[in-house]
DNA sequence: CAATCAACGATTATCGATAATAATTGACAC
DNA sequence: GTGTCAATTATTATCGATAATCGTTGATTG
């Protein structure tokens, strides 16, 4: 590791947080999982301030939780508070979607290669694989806004919706899911803004998990 | 302090993240100011582990930056950045005005009090009280949007809106502004989501900054 | 005078130790 | 068997020290 390189700057801490964010995001620290300091500084062959460290940048994201001297958990996400997080992310979505419309070419193709993926992935039933193709593609669609604040926001979401629906689905389901993704595309390509809007709402809110549709809405969608 | 009440139990670390946190948003630490660890923990009669850990914190909420071994500076938000922000916010605002006009009675009458001291803080020429009561105010129709989330990112966004916009204005400018306030109430009183959506987000757009006025967008809003 | 380099001081990042708090375990009484 | 209490262990929160990195300053050279 050549110290001119700035890649090579990464610090102990960033380097635990991202692998912790990692396992959590993939289901290997289920919510309510506890993070035990001393345990973790002995795997990464640290001292105990890195990991403090971390694990207070992963509250911050709302990834985990902690209370004082009882030590940090992965944070379970209630169905409320999962509906909620569902509601404001069909907002960001579709004015990001809405803004899409207004992008070049390659995000047409870029986006179907994500879809390609999902299929791929849900053809060999990995639950995990489709959840990272299926954040792609959203992802790609959020940065296509152009929007960073978006980005940040959305990534936010993204990491806690993550948490909270690490559930093994069939093939078939996922193939629908993949599926369901083009309309996103023939919305983007009509280049009408409202239009696209619509559709991205429909589509975040159509596909959420069932635990976060059980609650009656008063207001219209 | 009794050990009994939870409240008590506050950690430095914490302390000094909400201290810190507190003279950004007062412009008591600008933009581009060096936040130097020892000097802060001397500051505090603390060691240098509180305020890292503050400083990791108030890192990933976007209100500091810090770039390996060369420490951390309050963040300085560039003008396409700030109108990136407003752009989002008056998404996630309109979202949570809409949502508020089902809100109860008692809303009305918080929001005409948020104005009231606008507009004391606008006699006495008080831009800071002003910022303080102007916050209030929107983070009340958030809260009656009753989505847990949707206030969070909001006050995330409110930080850093703040750390960029501590600029004195004319009493007749803070007047001016408290009053375009009213609109929102008799929006949000008029029980209509789309109306009050339309205008709170006209409202968002048009009070932001002249520094995130200046880029040409190309899709309509 | 400008450029270069070495020395020094300032600061960051982590270490290992210590004090405080919480959880667990075992003994004892009823 | 249940409840209580004390002792022990586990863990968190902070301390002070140390190593590494960076920025500044002063000396030297052309």
């Amino acid at each position: 590791m050549s110290s001119a390189n700035p890649l090579s700057r990464v610090s102990l801490s960033q380097q635990i947080r991202d692998q912790l964010l990692d396992r959590i995001i993939r289901g290997e620290l289920p919510p309510g999982n506890r993070l035990v300091e001393m345990k973790i500084a002995a795997e990464f062959s640290t001292s105990q301030a890195p990991v403090r460290e971390a694990l207070r940048e992963l509250e911050t994201m709302g990834v985990i939780e902690t209370l004082p001297n009882k030590g940090a958990r992965v944070r379970t996400i209630t169905n409320e508070e999962l509906r909620q997080l569902y509601e404001v992310r069909a907002q960001l979505e579709s004015y990001a979607t809405q803004l899409a419309t207004a992008a070049g070419a390659p995000l047409k193709s870029r986006l179907k290669e994500a879809i390609k993926a999902m299929k791929r992935a849900a053809r060999e039933s990995d639950s995990t694989a489709f959840a990272s193709h299926n954040s792609a593609f959203h992802r790609i669609i959020v940065e296509a806004s152009g929007n960073k604040i978006l980005l940040d926001m959305w990534e936010t979401l993204n990491v806690q919706t993550r948490t909270m629906t690490n559930v093994a689905r069939s093939r078939r389901n996922l193939m629908e899911l993949a599926d369901s993704h083009q309309t996103l595309i023939d919305a983007i390509a009509s280049g009408d803004p409202d239009m696209a809007n619509r559709v991205a709402k429909d589509h975040v809110l159509s596909n959420r998990p069932k635990s976060a549709d059980t609650s009656i809405k008063q207001s219209a969608s």
